[in-house]
RNA sequence: GGGCCCGUAGCUUAGACUGGCUGGAGCGCUCGGCUGAUAACCGAGAGGUCAAGAGUUCAAAUCUCUUCGGGCCCA
């Protein structure tokens, strides 16, 4: 039973409406089971972490998931679509901080660790229950029941499970190496977890005077000097060229040994006046020249560090040739010069704590905070006269990722992820994982990896999952792969919760040596926790079976900063444990920008609420914007026009809807129990058409979604609702709607306008779930919801490639017909008498006979007449023009004569005697044959005729009006009249009225012939003409200048 | 500084892989029309150095190189 969709299309209260019907009747579940035994299909979501809400950006990610999920469902796939929360980690752990009004791990601990984790763990899940029900406003339907959340018990086993792989593997190692660390969060930091941004700093030039030569200096230039206290050699290219220079300006001068080939720019920066090259040294010479180091007085360490290199210039391949072609090596605050102090058996002096403070060991700078002793140091220098230049640069530099700080290098002991050892399994499965677009796999994700380092993944933090390494003091070691690993430890219980500080508590036995194991104190990096999302979120390894029958993803998408955030983490985690990537197929989408391209942030004030724009414009059309607007892997910049666009689309849908449950729910159509065998046979070629369009539109709307290109997708189904169904078909079947109940005629339109009106609804479905489920409840019904219908598969046999190249000539006939009409200003509802239509294939008459009578309608015209290829139009006006210039060549001063004559002769006769080569005159007795040439010939359309040209060939449009026509125009004014007033007394469509018409005595004759077709048009059981009209509605009209007064009473049928 | 992506009308974009007629749409703007889907619709018009420059070619928005601007990821 088909029903009338509402009058209007307002959005929100719809989509709360669908929203609600969704509740009730669990339509949600219904889809789920209904698909239950379908293939499986495994999606992962990628999970968002819970602080604050949710932006556009992680809508459109979750509107490109569910759309896909309902579409793959549509497909009869069993999508697991189990949403997921990353929960843990720093960011949580500093907004936590803020908001109890604390600065510093010491705070924390004071405040004590297990309120600090009960925050945490609030914070995380109310900002989770939040964003889930925005999530849910925007029509995502994902198993919101059951998320799987990284602070969950199951969840922090299969991260502790991974460890004990990577363990057994042994890629699990602790180390000691320089690392980024954030002196504000007092901890480790991973690659990923760090932020560049442009900051100035200072650039000085820093004279090491050598041990032997005090007045000589090697020159070294650095961005940090709180790295100066520690340093322990310099490193020169062996294969560079060196020179020890002595600039000199007036009564001053200078002796530095630096890169050769950069003595000029040196000089610059001091405006020396001169300087000459005292010596070329290669630098495999200068290597080993021992140096005083420049802060030897006030870090008193300096002088108790020993070692064969210490202070002395060692040799490195990694020294590039600018700023000075010389290099400061700090081994503690640098990750080459670790490596070069290793080399060289230099001590590794690290004088800061955690908290970025010189330690006792920094001497003169002890309790500083390194930025703070940066003028502190460059002072001192100046002092000491070892400042051969200063001043500040702007560069890119390396910040915590969460609280924005500055980061430092510092030497610690943290534990690795050894994935330069599975790099090459990596690189290997990013290949074989089919990437969309192409390139975020082949170049981005590769590039990324084959540039990765071992994976720190020790945090000296408290809100994390715990990392599962217990010690003993004689050094054993030993890693937790589950809670059973703990069973029989002190104070352990079952239920317990996981986190620190209770699993702190947790002693062990030492199998080796029966001493207490006690916890490192450290947690995972919280990349970490979302790495093993797709084995811990189906519980692995407790629940073995779902693991087998999922995994690994079939499928999932993020935004593409995610290469070295998700798409990494879970690569190498899933390298490392189960030695294969965990999923098969990666779509990289993009960010959403604000309107002139710039990243949404808070801090610029151009963050736009998803809720906003959904209060406005619908879920729906938000939706729809967001996945047409550009390729998934664009960023978009948000228009709100392009949201009010796609709800203009939307509207014209509803219209559409609307107009067609209008007619079928008055007339009881029913579609499933039409007879289409005997429809089918009926249908206009107009219907068979748009059927052919509807298949096409199957097809290519699968395939566009298929390959990801979901804009094109939505563009082709937009395309098709906006002109084929609205613009074109609505308009073609207008007249057939007001036809009797059982019309057959009728019912083949209204046939065919349920199947295009439902097959767009079908394919719009994933897209704009709730503007479809309504149409959809209207239209049909008989399952819960428009989710559980089956995607719409084409039918090749019903594409027609003729039925189409017809109506696209028709479309361009009539749309000629259209702006000749107005061009000479008569109106479509004015029948002209006839258009000759001359082709330049004959194929083309083919195509437009079959759909003559849409031409005529639509174009308003009687009659249609052809004219073949290779002939000419008989109606056209023949024009024959003397051409002087050839006849004054043969005649010379009869010219003039000549020409006349021709003028004074028919262009037609002309052209008959010159067919057969038989034109002459006789002036003065002078034989004047007339060649071909002499001539030019040119054809006119006639009065009253408008020529235009299409595709195909030239149309002419007859413009005389008869009688007859201007009665039959008469009548159509008076009936849109009419209709109009009906339509401002807001009668129902079937209400029945009288009129009674003034109108001019000319007016009136005209109408008399009509007046039976007028009625039956405006539903009027009775139509009188009197002088003075009277009714409950009354308008004067002026119809072609003409005073037309009409007055109608509707009839009410008691 | 490097890698990847992007740059077409005021705005959003098609066309680029595979070079070929006058670069096609939508929104907005101006003018006109239509009206039983009507907060809709139709037509016409204005609006383009296809980011800039160079090259290859009979022919470049399209291929190549350089530059500029934006985004992401890095050093």
């Amino acid at each position: 039973m088909i029903k009338q969709v509402q009058n209007n299309y307002s959005p929100p209260e719809l989509e709360k409406r669908v929203q609600q019907r969704w509740i009730e009747t669990d339509a949600y579940c219904k889809t789920k089971e209904l698909r239950a035994s379908g293939q499986d299909y495994y999606f992962v979501d990628g999970p968002p972490y819970t602080t604050g809400s949710i932006h556009l950006g992680t809508a459109l990610n979750k509107i490109i998931k569910d759309s896909i999920i309902r579409y793959r469902r549509m497909q009869n796939f069993n999508v697991r679509d189990q949403p997921g929360y990353d929960m843990h980690g720093l960011p949580i752990e500093v907004r936590v901080e803020k908001s109890i009004g604390i600065k510093s791990k010491k705070d924390i601990e004071d405040y004590g660790i297990d309120r600090f984790i009960a925050n945490c763990r609030d914070f995380a899940l109310s900002h989770q229950k939040m964003m889930t029900e925005q999530f849910k406003d925007l029509g995502v339907w994902m198993d919101w029941d059951n998320p799987y959340m990284t602070i969950e018990p199951t969840y922090i086993e299969a991260a502790w499970w991974t460890l004990k792989k990577a363990h057994e593997k042994g890629l699990l190692v602790s180390s000691n190496r320089v690392i980024s660390w954030c002196p504000r969060c007092e901890t480790a930091l991973a690659e990923a977890e760090i932020d560049y941004w442009e900051e100035r700093d200072p650039s000085i030039y820093v004279k090491f005077p050598l041990r032997n030569e005090p007045d000589v200096s090697l020159l070294i230039w650095t961005t940090t000097p709180w790295t100066l206290p520690a340093n322990m050699a310099v490193a020169a290219h062996p294969e560079y060229r060196y020179a020890k220079v002595r600039y000199n300006r007036e009564g001053d001068e200078d002796t530095i040994i630096l890169l050769e080939e950069l003595i000029e720019q040196i000089g610059q920066l001091e405006d020396w006046e001169s300087h000459e090259v005292l010596e070329i040294i290669e630098g495999t010479d200068l290597v080993g020249t021992e140096y005083i180091p420049p802060l030897e007085d006030e870090v008193p360490v300096q002088k108790n560090v020993s070692g064969e290199w210490v202070h002395h210039v060692v040799p490195s391949s990694t020294v590039e040739a600018d700023m000075t072609g010389l290099v400061h090596i700090a081994p503690g605050h640098g990750p080459e010069d670790f490596e070069i102090g290793k080399e060289f058996g230099l001590d590794v002096l690290c004088p800061i704590d955690e908290s970025g403070k010189f330690t006792a060991e920094g001497g003169r700078y002890e309790g500083m905070f390194v930025k703070k002793a940066d003028p502190v140091i460059i002072e001192d220098l100046c002092l000491k006269g070892l400042m051969f230049h200063d001043d500040s640069i702007d560069h890119r530099y390396g910040h915590c990722w969460r609280c924005r700080s500055g980061i430092l290098f510092r030497n610690t002991d943290q534990w690795y992820l050894k994935v330069t050892e599975v790099k090459d399994l990596m690189l290997s499965e990013i290949s074989r994982v089919k990437w969309t677009p192409e390139w975020a796999g082949s170049g981005r994700e590769y590039d990324w990896t084959a540039n990765a380092r071992d994976w720190c993944i020790s945090r000296q933090r408290y809100w994390g999952i715990p990392i599962p390494v217990w010690t003993c003091a004689n050094g054993h070691m030993k890693v937790i792969g589950s809670r059973d690993d703990l069973e029989g430890g002190e104070n352990y219980s079952p239920n317990m919760d996981l986190h620190r500080p209770w699993i702190d508590d947790v002693v062990l036995k030492c199998e080796h040596c029966d001493e207490d194991m006690k916890r490192i104190e450290d947690v995972l990096d919280v990349w970490f926790d979302a790495g093993v999302a797709s084995w811990a979120a189906l519980g692995y390894p407790r629940e073995k079976a779902e693991f087998e029958r999922w995994w690994p993803a079939k499928f999932i998408t993020e935004a593409h900063d995610q290469t070295r955030g998700w798409f990494y983490s879970q690569l190498g985690s899933s390298c490392v444990a189960l030695e294969r990537a965990p999923y098969d197929e990666v779509l990289v989408h993009g960010w959403m920008l604000d309107g002139k391209g710039l990243p949404m942030s808070k801090s610029k004030g151009n963050v736009i609420e998803p809720s906003e724009v959904m209060e406005e414009f619908g879920a729906d059309a938000l939706r729809f914007y967001l996945l047409r607007v550009s390729a998934p892997w664009e960023d978009v910049s948000f228009q709100i026009e392009g949201v009010r666009n796609a709800r203009r689309t939307l509207n014209i849908l509803w219209n559409v809807a609307s107009f067609a449950t209008m007619y079928m729910s008055i007339d009881g159509y029913d579609h499933l129990a039409s007879d289409r065998v005997l429809l089918k046979d009926v249908l206009r070629p107009e219907d068979r058409w748009l059927i052919s369009r509807v298949e096409g539109l199957k097809s290519k709307v699968s395939k566009n979604i298929e390959s990801c290109d979901l804009h094109r997708a939505c563009r082709i189904i937009e395309e098709f609702i906006l002109e084929d169904l609205s613009r074109w078909y609505v308009r073609l079947i207008r007249d057939r709607m007001w036809r009797e109940a059982n019309d057959l005629d009728k019912l083949a339109a209204y046939y065919t306008l349920y199947e295009g009106l439902m097959t767009a609804t079908k394919l719009l479905a994933p897209f704009c779930p709730h503007i479809t489920e309504e149409i959809y409840q209207a239209m049909d019904g008989s399952l819960d919801t428009v989710h559980m219908t089956d995607w719409p598969v084409s039918d090749n046999n019903l594409i027609s490639e003729d039925l189409e190249t017809s109506m696209s000539i028709m479309q361009e006939l009539v749309d000629e017909i259209t702006k000749e009409r107005q061009k000479k200003n008569v109106k479509l509802r004015w029948p002209l008498q006839r258009i000759i239509v001359s082709v330049d294939d004959a194929s083309t008459i083919d195509h437009i006979l079959p759909m003559r009578d849409v031409l005529l309608s639509q174009a308003n015209i009687k009659e249609i007449e052809f004219i073949s290829p290779g002939e000419e139009w008989d109606g056209l006006i023949l024009d024959a023009a003397p051409n002087l210039r050839a006849i004054g060549k043969a005649y010379r001063q009869l010219s003039t004569q000549v020409a006349d004559l021709l003028k004074s002769t028919s262009a037609q006769d002309i052209k008959d005697a010159l067919d057969r080569g038989d034109l002459s005159f006789d002036i003065d007795g002078k034989d004047i044959v007339i060649e071909p040439e002499m001539v030019s010939f040119s054809t006119s359309v006639p009065d009253n005729y408008a020529a235009a040209e299409f595709k195909h060939g030239d149309l002419f449009i007859d413009f005389n009006m008869t009688p007859e026509l201007r009665a039959e125009g008469f009548a159509r004014e008076i009936i849109r009249r009419i209709q109009q007033m009906r339509k401002d007394m807001e009668l129902d469509v079937e209400e029945n009225i009288r009129a009674e018409i003034n109108a001019s005595e000319d007016i009136e004759e005209n109408l008399r012939p009509w007046q039976d077709h007028i009625m039956k048009e405006v539903r009027a059981i009775e139509m009188r003409f009197i002088d003075n009209p009277q009714g409950e509605h009354k308008v004067e009209w002026d119809i072609e200048k003409q005073d037309v007064c009409i007055a109608l009473t509707s009839v009410r049928e008691s």
